[in-house]
DNA sequence: TACTAAAACGAACGACATTCGTTTGCCCCC
DNA sequence: GGGGGCAAACGAATGTCGTTCGTTTTAGTA
């Protein structure tokens, strides 16, 4: 029983198997995280203080998936792949979004996310007044946009639509994710132009 | 014991001493809305099918709280009051957002405010092509607002940002619901600005 | 007045997160 | 090279919670 010769958990190994759970049912408990990695509940309780934890680690996780470096010089095309890359992380992940937003911790990913958007909105001549106000325009709308690539279609169902104005947009708009990135690029665009003023 | 004169129970008070608990603490069982009722919990499912259908009312209720009317003629106007109003109805009760956004169904209410969205917007010349998308983005930011005003300021600690610029903004910037209502302002001025092209 | 069904109750179940004491064996230090 | 400390997994137990079911009492209704 006792002591494995190489540990069979890690705090990342936990991560993982309760992404992969996330993203196939879009909930976990301990009892599948466990079973998935051939290990008792409890034995859990070495690595990670309770179910909260492992949700931290996750968000942690889908931000350290694949790194990100700037290329862009121009100030509204850093600010656009910033974005996206920001809203990608989340929209890998839809079902893990709703668990993300329950309680709403920064970590440390986050925020350098927020320090690299607050510098490139600085060099595009945002005075400091505002800045945080704007980043906190944008931050909504990304993670607004991401719980809307979470949202079944079905929240767009026209026999539900009262308007035949309604009824003719949902049936001219598709469906499913390219519908989502589709709404997500306009609203980009919609934001950055506004912002050169 | 048996059957009481008048109903101790109904949909409307579950939903109502549901959501007096979630406003105070964040969350609720059914143990506490039975107590809060004098009632025992196994009572509840004679008005309810379980907690989701509880949480499902919750929404229906708040937005039913206080109706809306237009009264704007300029479609811009009428816009801007639309989505306050529907911001509105979130943040009056903000710990319950999260748990909107768990599990996403479309009441009817929403639905209305869908309707309602989608012939301004058309009286406002969008094509229909674009409708949905522009209503989606407008959705995004509103629902990302929203979370904003559930977050706490601690998100916003300039001890965790590392560039100088981040933590002036941070200290420029104010704190709690004005720093969210100023940002959800701002951001409704540079959507309709972009929108009016 | 009898019958049906609504409404509240009590007991019980099952799932689940979490705690705690125990066991085992690796690793490091003397 | 031997022994002690500690990391890591385990098993059992606990408490909370959502939910189900059968029972009981009583309000409407024919």
């Amino acid at each position: 029983m006792g002591r494995p010769a190489t540990p069979k958990l890690s705090v990342g190994k936990i991560a993982t198997a309760a992404l992969k759970l996330v993203d196939a049912q879009g909930e976990f408990t301990m009892g599948e995280i466990a079973a998935a990695l051939s290990v008792r509940p409890s034995s859990l309780y070495n690595h990670v203080t309770g179910k909260t934890e492992i949700i931290e680690a996750m968000r942690a996780r889908v931000f350290a998936e694949q790194p990100f470096q700037q290329r862009e010089t121009a100030w509204e095309d850093a600010l656009r792949a910033l974005l996206r890359h920001y809203r990608d992380a989340f929209a890998r992940h839809p079902k893990l979004i709703p668990m993300l937003t329950a309680h709403t911790v920064s970590s440390p990913d986050v925020v350098r996310m927020y320090d690299d958007i607050a510098t490139v909105l600085s060099d595009a001549g945002i005075p400091t007044g505002r800045l945080l106000d704007v980043i906190t325009v944008l931050d909504s709308f990304v993670i607004g946009s991401a719980l809307d690539v979470a949202a079944p279609d079905q929240v767009w169902d026209k026999t539900q639509a009262r308007t035949p104005v309604l009824v003719a947009a949902i049936e001219a708009a598709g469906q499913g994710r390219p519908r989502a990135d589709r709404a997500f690029e306009l609203g980009l665009d919609l934001l950055l132009t506004a912002l050169r003023r």
